[in-house]
DNA sequence: GGAATGATGTACT
DNA sequence: GTACATCATTCCG
């Protein structure tokens, strides 16, 4: 099922600003390497090339690396961190806006196994905390950058909606430019959520 | 063709 | 808290 026939996933065409916070709770599941894994998003940073970010990988415009960040709601963009790292992004907005919502980390929900033997760590608390080990755990890599929302990579809502108070907004881990917008946002009570660089 | 850069994670002191 | 691994991508000449 494609996103546009499934309305399921027809928020996510809004601005990321909103949809960034309003992705938390909700269950991100793999099935790559015939292997399910997964967890609930306790954590998320929007970036928002059409609202200026000079911290989005966007700023300067389309490149081979961030067409897929140029698409439509429902595409995934992958990057290179540091030449050792994959972090995984959902696009969010109308195609042509680049707004993102980078997945920073999840509480580790589905295939604790497998997710444990491709991180080779057994603490369930280092198999997806980050956005580099949250990849690593769930076989995301670069092949995936442009790939869209739907059997291998899905999203299922939370059994309840999240309290807007359980919520809390900071600024963004780890970047340069733009330090100050405050457009990180984690569930305040999760063990499961990064820590801030210093 | 070459150099700088980085939305990170791990190991070690 | 600091060091450093490691490479796709981008920009410059």
């Amino acid at each position: 099922m494609t996103i546009a026939q499934n309305p399921l996933y027809n928020w996510l065409e809004g601005d990321c600003l909103r949809v960034a916070p309003k992705l938390l709770g909700w269950k991100l599941i793999s099935n790559l390497g015939s292997y399910k894994t997964g967890g609930r998003i306790v954590e998320v940073e929007a970036y928002y090339y059409g609202a200026g970010d000079p911290a989005s990988h966007a700023y300067r415009g389309l490149t081979p690396r961030t067409a897929p960040m140029f698409e439509r709601g429902g595409a995934i963009y992958v990057y290179l961190s540091h030449g050792l790292h994959c972090c995984m992004n959902i696009v969010v907005g109308p195609a042509g806006e680049a707004q993102a919502v980078l997945i920073r980390a999840l509480e580790p929900t589905v295939g604790l196994e497998t997710m444990a033997a491709r991180r080779r760590v057994s603490d369930p608390r280092l198999l997806t905390r980050g956005p580099g080990r949250l990849a690593q755990a769930l076989g995301i890599g670069l092949q995936h950058s442009g790939s869209r929302l739907g059997t291998q990579l899905q999203l299922k809502p939370p059994p309840q909606l999240i309290a807007p108070a359980a919520i809390i907004a900071g600024p963004r881990v780890g970047i340069k430019r733009a330090a100050e917008r405050p457009w990180r946002f984690y569930l305040a009570e999760s063990p499961f959520v990064s820590s801030p660089r210093a």
